[in-house]
DNA sequence: TAGATTGTTAATCGATTAACAATC
DNA sequence: TAGATTGTTAATCGATTAACAATC
C-alpha cells in the first residue's frame, strides 16, 4: 500500500497546479525548484520532497518539465475525471456556486439545485432546474450523482448530509458552518466563511494590538 | 511584547468560538476540556494548552465557565469592533456575500459594492448601491472603510489590492483565485474555493484507489 | 567534462500529546 | 477533606529545512 500523504502536502498540490498552468500560459516550459521556490513561497527544500511523494517528475542538473508536472499533478488531483454534482439550497451562495464556470470546467459538472423553500422550486439558474429537495435522494440514485456541494442554512445541513450518504454521494463540499457527524464511505471538504473572517478580524486586531 | 500565536492556534479560535455559542445556546454554563474535546475533536490537553496562550481561564477541579470563555474568545477575536467593510466586485460571489446577514451581525458593516462593469453600476443589492470601482479609493478615504473583500476576476484582483493599500486599507479578504504581492501593513486572508474543491477531488481519488 | 539540480537522508524545528503537581 | 480538573512542563511526533551524493 501506498504510504498515506499528510493533509499538509495534500493542500499544498491545488496551489502547485495552478502555479504551473500560470507558468504554461506564460510559456515557461521548464523550471527549477528554486526558480519555482521564489514565484510561489515554499521553500526548494520543500518543493522537492512534495513532488517526490508521488513520483521522480524532474531530472538532475535539469529541473522540471513545466508542462510534464502540469499534467501530473492534474492526475493526481484527480482532474481528469468528471463528476456529476449537485448542489442543494439554492440561496444566493449555491447560485453563485451553480453560476461559476471554473468548476464545470476542472470537471464538476453540476446537474441540479434542490431547494426547500417553495417559493425557489422551479425556477431556473443558468440553464438548471430548481428541483424540490423532497426528491434529492431519488434523482442522485437515478442520474449518479457522485457530489453533492452543501448551501443550506446550518439548521438543516445535518439532516441533508445523511440524506445524501444514504442516497449513496462520495463527497460533499460543505458550506455550511456546522462539522458533519458522518459515517460511511463519504468524504467531507469544508469552506468555513465565518472562520476564515474571523481569522481576518483576529489578525486585524493583533497588529493594531502592535502598533499601539 | 506577549509571544506570538501560531496560525495553527489562531485558525483554531474561531472554532471554539462557534462551539462555545452552540454551547450556550443549549444552556449549558459549565464545560471541562475533556467534555469539549469530545464534542469538538480535540485533544483535551490541545485545548487547554490553545486557551492557556491567552490566560487561565479555567478554574481547577471545576472546568470553564461557558460564558466567560465564550466572550473572552470574542474579545480575542476582536469581535467586539465594527469595521466599515466594501465589497469589491458585484458578480455572483460578491452579491452573496453582500446578502449574507452574519457577516453584518459579527460587525463587518457593508457599505457599498464596487463593480467595474457598467452594466451593475448603479443597481441595488439590498439597500446597498453598486458604485463605479473608479470612485473606490475616494470613498474608502471619505467612509473611514477598513476592509474589503475582492470577488473579482483573477485578473484585476492584484491591481484592485494595490489600490485598495494605497487608500489606506487594513484588511483584505480575498476571494480571487491568486496570492496577492502587498507590501505596506495590509493582512490578507485568502478564501481559495477552487483549491478547496481540488482538496475534495483528490480525498475522493485516493479514496477510489483504496477500494480498488 | 564541469555545472546544475534533483532525489533522498539527516538535522532541526514546531506542534501535539502525555503527565502530573498545583489547587479549587 | 477527597475528587476533579486545570495550568504547565516534559516527551513525542510530524513536518520543514538543510545537506549532499547521485546523475543528467
Amino acid at each position: 500500500m501506498a504510504k498515506q500523504i499528510s493533509m499538509a502536502v495534500i493542500r499544498r498540490l491545488p496551489k502547485y497546479h495552478r502555479y504551473l498552468k500560470d507558468l504554461l500560459e506564460r510559456e515557461i516550459y521548464r523550471i527549477s525548484s528554486k526558480e519555482l521556490s521564489e514565484i510561489i513561497g515554499f521553500t526548494a527544500s520543500q518543493i522537492r520532497q512534495d513532488l517526490n511523494n508521488f513520483g521522480g517528475f524532474g531530472q538532475q542538473g535539469y529541473g522540471y518539465n513545466v508542462e510534464e508536472l502540469y499534467s501530473e499533478i492534474s492526475k493526481i488531483l484527480g482532474l481528469h475525471n468528471t463528476y456529476n454534482t449537485i448542489i442543494v439550497g439554492a440561496g444566493n451562495l449555491g447560485q453563485a456556486i451553480a453560476n461559476y464556470s471554473g468548476f464545470q470546467k476542472s470537471g464538476f459538472e453540476i446537474k441540479a439545485l434542490f431547494e426547500a423553500n417553495p417559493r425557489f422550486i422551479g425556477l431556473k439558474i443558468r440553464d438548471l432546474e430548481i428541483l424540490d429537495v423532497e426528491v434529492m435522494e431519488e434523482y442522485i440514485k437515478e442520474n449518479n450523482i457522485k457530489i453533492a456541494v452543501i448551501c443550506t442554512p446550518k439548521e438543516s445541513a445535518q439532516d441533508i448530509a445523511n440524506k445524501l450518504v444514504k442516497a449513496g454521494i462520495s463527497g460533499i463540499w460543505n458550506f455550511a458552518p456546522v462539522d458533519l457527524q458522518l459515517d460511511g464511505n463519504v468524504v467531507v471538504e469544508n469552506v468555513h466563511l465565518t472562520e476564515s473572517l474571523f481569522t481576518l478580524s483576529y489578525l486585524l486586531n493583533e497588529k493594531e494590538e502592535a502598533t499601539r
